[in-house]
DNA sequence: TTGTAGGCGTTATCAT
DNA sequence: ATGATAACGCCTACAA
């Protein structure tokens, strides 16, 4: 249909072997004067080379997939331009793909990355499942690797895949200790999902926290649901009407901090004022057309993150699956903290 | 590396075209007990077919594009899941990419898009631009169609490619027609990028409305700059500053819509009580973790748009750069309006 | 510095 | 119903 490295080669006059050197601009040696009559010619008929036969010769992988629980979860927002950005930087490629939190379409995205050869695989959101989904995921993901595709996750699945992330019990310590130290010891906790390998670090880390302060656990103040707003603001409300003490809370999610700040400023109680509120995260600052949630929070770097993984697929290193790398998290103090008044 | 056809043909004693027969599954006629041998041999070897072989052969395209401005705008969650949904249906594989408003990263898109020889590619919000960009994007774009990659649009994008969208003078008259029916008459009008052609429409049927209505087009309440909740924030405080008189607002999108509510809230202004708002759009009630905006606003059918455009994109019906396609908005009534007062 | 030719893994055509 | 073989478009030894 359209034109092929013949024609070009035609068009110049020349082989087409210093075609292809003069496309793929490899290095090697083209004298100048031909090369220009080569990409002349190539300009003229609109020459693009064919990835499939270029992939098939070279065997090379060259796509870079990136799944997401949702496309418009602002968590996802800077992970996916590091991604994004690190891949154009190497030569490749990245799509985005939306698991909607569902393993069939999960499922289905990874046998289609199978099938298209990718080079590298980053699980930045996979479907939360019990056990038995876990055990077909990671079926599939030996799968992906014993045909030669990296398989990256950026937060713990429940089954060994080198993993790159944050320290998530350090996260829950931070933050909750951060509130201990403006003088908070009534210090809720609203997570997501009880059994989420994520939350279960963070929720570690908040009872470590706690306890080195020598301030004992109330669980009468602790609520998990899941990571929205909704949740939190629900779960927030659940707090209230059984009057549970409590100065401070901590959130293992921004959504569900935000969720709290509303549910807060509905009911008449001010942020920080009589309420502290440490939100998981920092996301919700990326994000151009979000009105700045303001929120206390512990930022994790997404950006980095992404950046990292596709840096780690593209180097040749071998990658255990027990490989785990932690980047660091930072302490941010916006407008949701104060010291207990 | 892995597993491929010759191995499978090796394994289960057969040739490499009955393997090819069997796992095409093209209807082609196999010996049942044949086809148990193939599959059991496939199975054993953990045999994934190669894309670019397949690809390479066929000549056929089984990818679509999805162009968006940002990852994380909810405007494209309904877009995506309807364009990913219809793209399995139709045994095609859709990607996101993001161009971050940004035409160097586009240009860069499309090229790729180019070399993976799509099938098609939407347009779903592509980069913000003046005319020579557009001149830039205009090309490439043609050379697209040339390639055989079908380019649909879903909006206007101030050069003729097929579109499929709302009609927006009638999205901002329906909108603004609702608030006089309330009893408005001064109605002010937030919009985005003035030179934007989605927002030139809807301030078209915003005058239109109001001039049917036998209402004064009053400059002195119109605000734009952009497309998002601090651009409608800061912009109703510019109104509200210059003391300009109101009582309701059209905004020609949603995340407008939000910021005026925040700014209105925040300014002890009763909403609708006071002020009726009305948005466009209605995707802040497709995002699970968003908190209910609860804005009174035209409801686009964005999953329908992105499951049209993929249709259109698998026929073969020839597609003209002058076609367009309106799909039908409805007006949703929430929290956001109320009577004149 | 340039050209020739073989092969990447499929599918499809043509025999059998 | 099955098998042999020639493409698909490109890259890359190897030869010149």
């Amino acid at each position: 249909m359209s034109a092929q490295i013949t024609d070009v080669a035609k068009l110049a006059g020349v082989s087409i072997s210093t075609v292809s050197r003069v496309i793929s601009n490899n290095g090697y040696p083209v004298k100048p004067a031909v090369r220009e009559k080569v990409l002349a010619a190539a300009k003229e008929l609109n020459y693009v080379p064919n990835i499939s036969a270029k992939t098939l010769r070279q065997q090379k992988r060259n796509g870079i997939a990136l799944i997401v629980r949702s496309i418009s979860d602002p968590y996802f927002n800077n992970i996916e331009r590091g991604v994004t950005e690190a891949a154009f930087k190497n030569g490749l490629i990245a799509s985005v793909f939306t698991s909607m939190q569902d393993t069939e379409f999960e499922m289905k995205y990874y046998s289609v990355i199978l099938e298209q050869q990718y080079a590298g695989v980053i699980i930045g959101g996979g479907a939360y499942g019990g056990s038995k989904t876990n055990k077909r995921l990671k079926n599939i993901v030996r799968q992906l690797q014993n045909q030669g595709c990296k398989v990256i996750a950026l937060a713990p699945q429940g089954f060994d895949v080198p993993t790159i992330s944050v320290d998530n019990e350090d996260v829950g310590f931070k933050a909750t200790k951060q509130l201990i130290s403006l003088g908070h010891s009534q210090i809720a906790y609203i997570g997501g999902y009880p059994d989420h390998l994520v939350d279960v670090g963070r929720f570690n880390g908040y009872q470590k926290a706690l306890q080195e302060a020598g301030i004992d656990y109330n669980p009468l103040i602790v609520k998990m649901s899941e990571y929205s707003i909704q949740g939190g603001y629900d779960n927030c409300k659940a707090l209230l009407e059984q009057k549970g003490e409590f100065s401070a809370v901590y959130c293992s999610n921004d959504h569900i901090a935000y969720g709290v700040k509303q549910c807060l400023r509905d009911n008449g109680i001010r942020v920080p004022k009589d309420i502290s509120i440490m939100g998981t995260g920092g996301f919700y600052d990326d994000v151009g057309f979000f009105f700045d949630a303001n929120l206390s929070t512990i930022k994790f770097p997404f950006y980095s993150l992404g950046e990292r993984a596709v840096n780690m697929i593209v180097s040749d290193e071998k990658l255990e699956n027990d490989y785990k790398e932690i980047m660091a998290t930072e302490v941010i103090l916006k407008k949701t903290t104060a010291k207990k008044g």
